[in-house]
DNA sequence: TATATATTTCAGAAATTTCTGAAATTTGAG
DNA sequence: CTCAAATTTCAGAAATTTCTGAAATATATA
């Protein structure tokens, strides 16, 4: 591995990382040479600083472009593909999640809607249904809130972070808002019937 | 496999899921079957039901009680151990994040933290620096935020939920609650110094 | 304590995933 | 269009992870 402690540490963690989640240990390396470097780098960098097979990079550059996890860069008068990852954490932080969101969550609750529509054929499958109904609602009411706070300003999303349950203190005096919400859904924006 | 067609669908759904997550598919589905029947399972019911061996069932629940997401019983009369989850949802996701959160979030905070006495060697040391600070700084931020509503009774939490960017009204009017707010923490609960 | 039952451990087998080098394809400049 | 550089593909090798059966261990009760 051709970088300096500092980068070699933080990489090799990243690659330990990556590979608990869905990306594999290759991957996660070159998205943390790629996170630390100021500039754009090509493949064949790549290849030099973590020593992996040309291939490998190739693939694992791919990957993090189907994840939306990198951008692709030009110099002028050099056609090597260069690639980055945003300045802005909070953009990698927003695809990171929207991503996962689309390849795990979205899917499930597909299925559980799917597994809803199935007509039970014992007192075994009334449980398990009423188990994935209250599944598919509570999933439904976080995604609905993600969604939601998506929407928002990464400023305006830094403010609420920043205060926290704190909030809450506006819930004590709740009976002035809740009648505005709709029950069930996240901020009554986008279901269908009026209340 | 031993399963209504009903449950045996959202078993293998929650296995393939369980295995872009740490958790591998014996793990997952393991937890899916015991998720969806009302009464406690003994192994040899799992391995009736699923199929594999005894002693592959015997390592998932091993691994599924490190993630505390089972809880241990036992009949009157029977010494076998029997297993269930819990019947609150609610408290099934929070085990599920705060151990995620202890086996992923934590360490790499303590890693940033750690390269951050690190003294830079070159320029690119200095951006790359730079970089790991504003991650730290960022998931700070996220975590503590995490804490927080961590703390929120699950009622409190839902009504927040439902309310999602809603709450963002109040920031509009935020001049008078920011001032109480120390600046860089979540809710201002946690940190050394004054403001 | 002896015994039968339940659970765990663990070495190797099986399955899956990752990685590589070689060949194929794509692409832009001349 | 041709050529050279860059990238991708892909079959098999290597590495890793998962799974099993057999043996070892633990535990309740008689």
């Amino acid at each position: 591995m051709n970088l300096s402690p500092l980068h070699q540490e933080f990489v090799l963690h990243f690659g330990e990382m990556g590979s608990r989640w869905g990306i594999n240990r290759t991957v996660g390396q070159i998205y943390a040479v790629l996170f630390l470097y100021a500039e754009p780098l090509n493949a064949e960098e790549i290849v030099d600083k973590l020593g992996f097979s040309r291939s490998n990079v190739s693939m694992g550059l791919k990957e993090l472009q189907a994840w939306n996890l990198v951008r692709l860069k030009h110099l002028p008068g050099d056609r090597r593909d260069y690639f980055t990852t945003p300045d802005d954490l909070w953009e990698i932080v927003r695809t990171l999640v929207n991503e996962r969101k689309k390849r795990e969550i979205d899917p499930t609750l597909t299925k559980l809607r799917e597994l809803q529509l199935q007509k039970p054929a014992s007192p075994e499958d009334e449980h398990a249904h009423a188990r994935i109904a209250e599944l598919a609602t509570l999933i439904e009411l976080l995604t609905g809130w993600y969604d939601d706070m998506n929407t928002l300003e990464t400023d305006r999303l830094v403010q609420l972070l920043k205060l926290g349950a704190a909030v809450q203190k506006f819930l004590e005096s709740a009976g002035s808002i809740a009648p505005f919400i709709r029950p069930g859904t996240a901020s009554g924006a986008k279901k269908k019937g009026g209340a």
